[in-house]
RNA sequence: GGGCCUGUAGCUCAAUAGGCAGAGCAGCGGACUUUUAAUCCGAAGGUCGUGGGUUCGAUUCCCACCGGGCCCA
């Protein structure tokens, strides 16, 4: 009888129907379902930040007969009775539109009239500015192509709930514009970093997340276990020990940036899984590889910021080079005030770091505490990048011996505002070496010390095969773009942090 | 793991020395053809994180739990 179609009942809509703020955007959405329903793509002509590129010096109430066509999320609306003002923000930036009735007609000016803030919409019309000199487009046509069910964040105070912002990281980067440019600054760092490293030759590789022995580094992994093969597995805490085979097997120069997962506690720079960068050079050292980070550091900087002099938690930090380079065991000996040698007896260091606040434990060698008086005396204040060279060889169990000190190894870490942010060594290649190096490990571990590698007898393997000199290096990435966009919480720098599920 | 703080409307925040919980924005109804956080008029909107306890009465005090933040280890 009627040639209206039935609004089917509510189905099962999330509560959406009996709340005051989404009762009507529902049943509009039903009514738009049972009638023509969406559309399945739209063809936009222009972004909104190139029409304002392109017709911002028009002067106020300049109007063109240029045709163009936008889509976007409505973000706001100021009705003026028979004139209403929208704002579209699409990937790019914000475009007006300007809607009055005479160009719209009565009857899609009332039906932009039922269209709610938080809508996709694409729409159609000639560029003017507004007699306030606002670039808009009047438009002539309109399409609503998907409908927000549910209202978004208020528009002045956007939203601000820590939680929420790392939970629903979708509503965060619809109304916070810093949340939009750190997720960009992001990917121009990644991708920089890429060309950096294509540049000089290397070749980007994928190795393994899933292993039956969590190797190459210092951490706790993550557990987990495959069915078909009836054993227990783990997620990856570095990728070194499989890079490093790659050259062995004659790639000379690889790289891999991947996520990485340590199973330790969450804070300001911890999250659970995050992206490391490593990569591994044959024939070089780490002198090279020194070189090598410092270039690319301020490459990466111009490329995500524009400049290598930076503002970061409120300071000025210089990343041009040349970098800062100085022996770990000198910044020690400096910070306490005596020498730190490995001529020195045991009992002396081991009273020195009881002095200084360290409780040394029963297996600490000179390295050990050299190491973490180190951490506890000088990190945190350097401020200027700062390549911190030649660790012990005892904390250092993949870095090649010093070439004119046995204690040491060649190895550095760079520092920057008192956080590490690169680790790299003259790669260990002596596969005999390593066997003692990771048997030192295994009795550190036996005598109670967590923070030991396990040995990997199939690493060794590849090693007895030949591992030219290789120059490695590791850098953490979500510190990195912390750094360059002066965030103090990792989370800001990842999308999706890891998070307890809500309640 | 320890300490401090925190959870109130869709969002941002108030208040209550234990006695009917407020505002701005958003939303709803109305006016308005040049707004930019539009403006004006009107009517609404709440399981005060969850569960216990004390009390005549608890959003407020106590306990536990859940989520979050900061600092320390």
């Amino acid at each position: 009888m009627s040639d209206t179609p039935e609004i089917p009942e509510p189905g099962p809509d999330g509560g959406l129907g009996e709340h005051p703020l989404t009762a009507a955007r529902l049943a509009r959405h039903q009514e738009i379902l049972v009638g023509a329903g969406y559309p399945y793509r739209f063809e936009r002509s222009d972004y909104a930040v190139e029409l304002h590129a392109r017709y911002g010096s028009l002067s106020p109430g300049e109007e063109t007969d240029d045709r163009v066509t936008v889509a976007g999320r409505l973000m706001a609306v100021r009705k003026m009775g028979k004139l209403v003002f929208a704002v579209l923000q699409d990937a790019t930036g914000r475009i007006q539109l300007f809607v009055d009735r005479r160009t719209l007609g009565d009857e899609g000016f009332a039906e932009f009239d039922e269209l709610d803030i938080g809508d996709w919409v694409g729409a159609s019309g000639v560029m003017i500015t507004t007699k306030k000199g606002e670039v808009s487009v009047r438009i002539d046509d309109f399409e609503l192509l998907a409908k927000a069910l549910r209202p978004l964040p208020a528009k002045w105070h956007g939203l601000q709930d820590v939680e929420m912002r790392s939970r629903r990281r979708y509503l965060d980067l619809m109304v916070n514009e810093h949340a939009r440019t750190v997720a960009l600054t992001r990917a121009r760092i990644v991708g920089e970093l890429r060309r950096q490293f294509e540049a000089r030759g290397y070749v980007e590789v994928e190795t393994p997340v899933l292993l039956s022995q969590a190797t190459g580094a210092l951490a706790r992994p993550f557990q987990t276990h495959h069915n078909a093969l009836e054993q227990d597995m783990y997620l990856r805490i570095a990728t070194e020990l499989f890079l490093k085979r790659l050259v062995v097997g004659g790639m000379e120069r690889v790289f891999e940036i991947g996520r990485i997962f340590r199973n330790e506690g969450i804070d300001a720079t911890h999250n659970p899984e995050f992206t490391m960068l490593e990569s591994y050079q044959a024939f070089a050292d780490y002198n090279d590889i020194m070189d090598m980070v410092e270039e690319m550091i301020a490459a990466v900087a111009l490329a995500a910021v524009g400049w290598t002099e930076i503002t970061y938690q409120g300071k000025k930090l210089d990343l041009s080079p040349p970098y800062r380079r100085v022996r770990m065991v000198d910044l020690v000996a400096e910070a306490v005030g005596e020498p730190v040698g490995f001529d020195r007896p045991l009992s002396e260091m081991r009273d020195l770091a009881d002095r200084h606040g360290l409780e040394p434990g029963s297996t600490w060698g000179h390295g050990k505490i050299i190491d973490q008086l180190f951490e506890e005396l000088v990190a945190d204040d350097i401020w200027e990048p700062t390549f911190v060279l030649d660790h012990p060889k005892e904390t250092s169990p993949l870095a090649r011996e010093h070439r004119d000190d046995p204690n040491l190894t060649e190895r550095y870490e760079l520092f920057i505002a008192g956080a590490e942010y690169a680790n790299a060594f003259s790669e260990l290649n002596d596969p005999l070496d390593q066997r003692a190096r990771f048997e030192q490990q295994a009795r550190a571990r036996a005598g109670g010390d967590e923070e030991a590698h396990p040995i990997d007898e199939d690493f060794l393997l590849a090693l007895e095969y030949g591992l030219p000199p290789t120059g490695g290096l590791g850098i953490g990435v979500d510190r990195l773009v912390m750094l360059l966009t002066d965030q103090h919480h990792i989370r800001e720098v990842i999308l999706f942090p890891t998070l307890r599920p809500e309640a």
